[in-house]
DNA sequence: GGTCGGGCTGGTATCGATTCCATACCGACG
DNA sequence: CGTCGGTATGGAATCGATACCAGCCCGACC
């Protein structure tokens, strides 16, 4: 149903609050004066200015930002819709945009997706029922971000990129950044190097699984379509599948994770399994987090400048909203870090 | 100054959108009809309903939430102000508080202050201007929470507590949390065990400290003041600290890190110094967070429920709204966690 | 002295949706 | 036949702030 009423809200009206007639006309003037003193635009006479001021202070008067939004038909409100606020990339995004955004006066609508595209829709209607001057989204399908396109709010995509040449978008060099994890596996003698991942559909996954394959053909190695194992998002199925994987006899030596949670999630079994990293399996891993330099020993990975890449996108959106143009891609390096998970193979595994 | 106009935005006006006088043209109403077809508040013919309905799809009509509002005079709309959304903690606070409203159709204004009082007190006053219908937060001072109180704004403190009997509160049970985990380390037989702390001011740092003092009570070391480092909030100077206290010959058997950005700390230091825990150095933490069960040995923690904090918040703030009433504070318990972090202390320590 | 223009103020329409009220129609019933 | 109750609709006021416009005063200048 498109416009079920969205809830009107529970609970009573607010208490009735000062208001500008209020302001008025303890200050002796008319709604327009007070409104000119207080905001600053228009003329209004200094001693009549302070009486205004003073006058509000004493009522602690604070606008109504709906009135003003409406009738400015404008609001200084900025969509903001991640994935999951409890992954830390996410949560580092949100942080980055938050950060810009609120030096500039914006106030930020903040929706959680969950990852679920149903949401990302209805998450999208809220932000244009509320006429938010811009959206910002880790987008997990086009629709939503078309939807707002085609309502002519200003949309950067971050991290994914769904809608190619329809809106901004900042994303980090998924390809590079693998290969170069890639090749670094390779350079120190690994040649059954599997990735696992949770998707390969994606700008994400698909940019990371050609920047490995890349990796892989420079040596020759083009072909080892089935070292990739796709697990999808169910966090059990990803534990199961690589499970499974380490377990075999022949093993691959190196196993390259494609983000954060997956791997947790590999790293966790491969101890489960009594695995020693580096020495029986080196471990990457694209996408840094808090605990990947914490463990013994560290994991190499490439870090994402996720709260750049936040602050960037909401810089970005600001500029698309000021003047308008063609839509523009950035892409944010992603260095690589290296710990001490990667090891040259252990000899072993030479046939 | 109080009335500083919020920036009034930037960009242009948003194009022009469909709007209930557009829609009830289309289906050859009035607005009032409209009006009622598509809220289904008061009568409308099922015919002119079902025309109403179409014309408003055709038009791709979405409802000005800001208009809607004003009329109202409330929105379906809470406030969240938190410390620092990349703490693990914040972000699981936030998503738990995210879940609950969004199923009850609340949209949530997000603020991260930073840790900043002034921060704080400005995002208040967006909260009151924006009239959102009540704020969760989790403070830093008392004046944001006392402020939108006396506005009439209902609000829950989270974690933290600066107005108790002001407002309604969800908090941890520090004091006994506390208690449960320096006792573990007295029942390993340690003897000499230092808190590490940012504040003792707070509900948090003071209620966590006595649980830690209550514990050493219980064993006649109530005088043992000295073993309380209290660093406050700059990162540096907590690594200086505690790298000059662990360096010290004569060298706690065991420290209590009060907080996960703490622990982080400290945690550092010792594994940068070459102690081994549990070896040499007994570790516990207050607040569990995801490194804490990767590193090895894992650490021995108290677990808040962070995201049943916001969850929980969220529904007694939806309460409050329904029905007013004497504050109350909840209390939730932190499940002891053992992991490998504790042990007998070594024997070279008796004198 | 009359006109001009700048400084300043108040009245009023406006943003978009909701809601109260008046009106109108219909069948039923006294 | 007149009236009543229920269904249905449109007109108009309203929420709070803003902005346009008309108009005022006053000094300056021709």
């Amino acid at each position: 149903m498109a416009h079920a009423n969205p809830r009107t809200s529970a609970g009573t009206p607010v208490p009735s609050r000062a208001t500008l007639a209020d302001v008025a006309k303890r200050a002796g003037v008319s709604r327009s004066t007070a409104s000119r003193a207080l905001t600053g635009r228009g003329y209004a006479a200094a001693e009549v200015k302070a009486r205004v001021l003073a006058a509000a202070d004493e009522l602690g008067y604070v606008p109504d930002a709906n009135a003003r939004s409406l009738k400015a038909r404008r609001t200084p409100t900025i969509g903001l819709l991640v994935s999951d606020l409890r992954n830390p990339f996410y949560a580092e995004v949100a942080a980055g945009a938050g950060g810009v955004l609120r030096a500039q006066g914006y106030t930020i609508v903040l929706v959680d997706d969950a990852g679920s595209d149903v949401e990302e829709m209805a998450a999208a209607r809220t932000f244009l029922a509320w006429r938010v001057a811009g959206v910002l989204l880790t987008p997990v399908s086009a629709s939503a971000t078309q939807f707002l396109v085609r309502n002519g709010v200003p949309v950067v995509e971050i991290d994914r990129q769904f809608c190619r040449g329809e809106c901004d978008a900042v994303l980090v060099d998924n390809v590079t950044a693998a290969r170069e994890l890639t090749r670094h596996l390779i350079q120190l003698g690994h040649r059954r190097i599997t990735m696992i991942t949770d998707e390969v559909e994606w700008t994400t996954g698909a940019g990371r699984l050609k920047g490995y394959r890349q990796a892989l053909a420079e040596i020759g190695r083009a072909d080892a379509e089935d070292a990739v194992l796709c697990c999808g998002f169910d966090p059990e199925r990803i534990e199961k599948e690589t499970s499974e994987l380490l377990s075999r006899r022949r093993r691959p030596t190196a196993v390259f994770a494609s983000n954060n949670l997956v791997a947790e999630i590999v790293w966790r079994q491969a101890t489960r399994i009594g695995l020693r990293i580096p020495n029986d399996l080196s471990f990457v891993a694209f996408d840094d987090s808090p605990w990947m330099s914490m463990v013994q020993p560290g994991i190499t990975t490439v870090a994402q400048p996720s709260e750049e890449l936040g602050a960037r996108a909401a810089a970005l959106l600001l500029n698309r909203m000021a003047k308008p143009g063609r839509p523009r891609t950035t892409r944010l390096d992603c260095p690589l870090i290296q710990r001490g998970s990667t090891a040259r193979p252990a000899r072993r595994t030479r046939k």
